[in-house]
RNA sequence: GUGGGUGUAGCCCAGUGGUCAAGGCGCCAGGUUGUGGCCCUGGAGAUCGAGGGUUCGAACCCCUUCACCCACCCCA
């Protein structure tokens, strides 16, 4: 037997409501906040993701699909989205539009090559947003509104929101340096990776989720006590804007996230409980990014969201899915003169904009009736001899047991509602 | 990459060495004349994850392997 490979799943009809609803939320939201559609390929050059992304970061170093085509160019199976949108931002000349420019995707698949635990699949979806071209913290507000109005809308309670500004290119260095120079005498109580995280990437120190390292990311040096002069200004705007807005947040310093673009703000919302990962979803300022990648200086904000943890959460609250209500009509028939009859009918009935299928045939009336119980159908359709010497139709209401009869033509109207 | 747990019909699962592997859900058919949901009856459906071993005999014991789940790590 073929099974899905590990860690990716199949989307059966069953959960598909729930991926429905939060799409429609979510583009509902998005329209509401001028972003517009975008999809792109589910795989580019590796070189893109590498490069952007980092070469000493997890996802990079350990979590890519990488392979070679027949030409033998290296391609990479997107493990996250904002490199490819702004490659897509720069190969059509999007600077030429008013800036900034909104975009968003919905139902993005990434690929990550982790072992799958709960929340967390090698193939996961995510709803994206990115705001290119305006260095303003208000961007960064919006960017965190929109993602604070998703969960909000879709009905999810006691989210965190942590933020932190992690500086530029001006302010990190002597962050980093101060953070080498406090972690530098520590070396030898922390963990292994913690070691190479020192030389590789100390940003990442803070990051440690072990008991051991844990307390000295507490007392270590905070980015946002070092920020040059714009960045403090823009750390505190941002701040601003968001009470303004009444969306709360923490500030959490040790918040650095695990992509090398990032510029600025960081930002992550969380949770209230443990397991099935911590993390709904998350976003930064990347300013450097636009132009690492080829392109004049673009600063830009995002922000990304998992679609399954969203719908382990909403499950996890209780929260219930609207209702889709929808006429749902099964025809039903007895006698072989009738059969054209109901193929006419359900075709009709379809043509009239309502949901209608034939029930099995060959079955007794009985077992077509059981099966259209069983289908879900809002209205059974019965055609025997009696309804074809009078040119009528039985519909009944199945929710009530109602049954009446009712002109061929008359059916679609009757079923309507 | 590391650790723990679990693998018995489509699904949930009972069954820890001995006749045809139990039950529930679901599915199919029936419960007399053309009608669902409740109820009743019957039926189909399992190489007991796979491979090997121990034994007169294994779903049950041992080994190997695979898969899934959970956690670490990391992140969505």
């Amino acid at each position: 037997m073929y099974k899905a490979p590990r860690g990716a799943a199949d989307i059966l009809p069953g959960e598909q409501p729930w991926w429905r609803h939060i799409e429609r939320t979510a583009a509902d939201l998005c329209q509401r906040f001028a972003y517009r559609r975008i999809d792109t390929p589910i795989f580019e050059s590796s070189a893109l993701f590498h490069r952007s992304v980092g070469e000493a970061t997890d996802i990079v170093e350990k979590e890519t699909y990488t392979f070679d085509d027949r030409s033998g160019d290296s391609m990479t199976l997107r493990p996250e989205g904002t490199a490819a949108v702004c490659r897509a931002y720069l190969e059509h000349g999007m600077h030429v539009l008013p800036l900034p420019v909104r975009l968003y995707s919905l139902r993005a698949p990434m690929f990550r090559y982790d072992r799958p635990q709960a929340g967390r699949y090698r193939q996961f979806h995510q709803v994206n947003a990115e705001a290119i071209g305006d260095a303003g913290a208000a961007v960064d507000v919006e960017v965190i509104e929109l993602a604070w109005r998703l969960f909000e809308t879709l009905g999810l309670r006691n989210l965190s929101l942590l933020i932190n500004s992690i500086g530029d290119p001006a302010c990190r260095p002597a962050y980093l340096d101060a953070l080498r120079a406090y972690y530098q005498g520590h070396l030898a109580s922390l963990c292994g990776d913690c070691n190479k995280r020192y030389h590789t990437n100390p940003l990442r120190l803070l990051d440690c989720k072990k008991p051991t390292c844990q307390p000295f990311a507490q007392d270590a040096p905070r980015s946002a006590d070092m920020l040059c002069e714009p960045c403090r200004d823009h750390w505190r705007q941002l701040q601003d804007g968001l009470r303004i807005l009444s969306i709360p947040f923490a500030v959490e310093h040790r918040l650095v996230r695990g992509l090398d673009y990032y510029t600025r703000t960081v930002f992550e919302v969380q949770p209230p409980e443990e397991g099935g990962q911590s993390t709904l979803g998350g976003g930064g300022r990347y300013d450097g990014l636009i132009q690492q990648l080829g392109g004049n200086p673009t600063p830009a904000v995002g922000f990304a969201c998992g679609i399954e943890r969203l719908i382990l959460n909403l499950k996890r609250q209780g929260i219930a899915l609207p209702p889709e209500s929808e006429a749902f009509a099964v025809v039903a028939c007895m006698g072989d003169a009738a059969r054209p009859v109901a193929l006419k009918l359900a075709a009709d009935l379809r043509r009239a904009g309502l949901r209608a299928v034939l029930a099995p045939s060959g079955k007794s009336l009985k077992a077509q009736m059981r099966y259209i119980g069983a289908s879900g159908a809002t209205h059974a359709l019965i055609l025997g001899d009696d309804e074809l010497r009078q040119g009528v139709v039985a519909i009944k209401t199945l929710a009530t047991g109602d049954q009446r009869l009712v002109p061929l033509a008359d059916a679609p109207a009757a079923i309507a509602l």
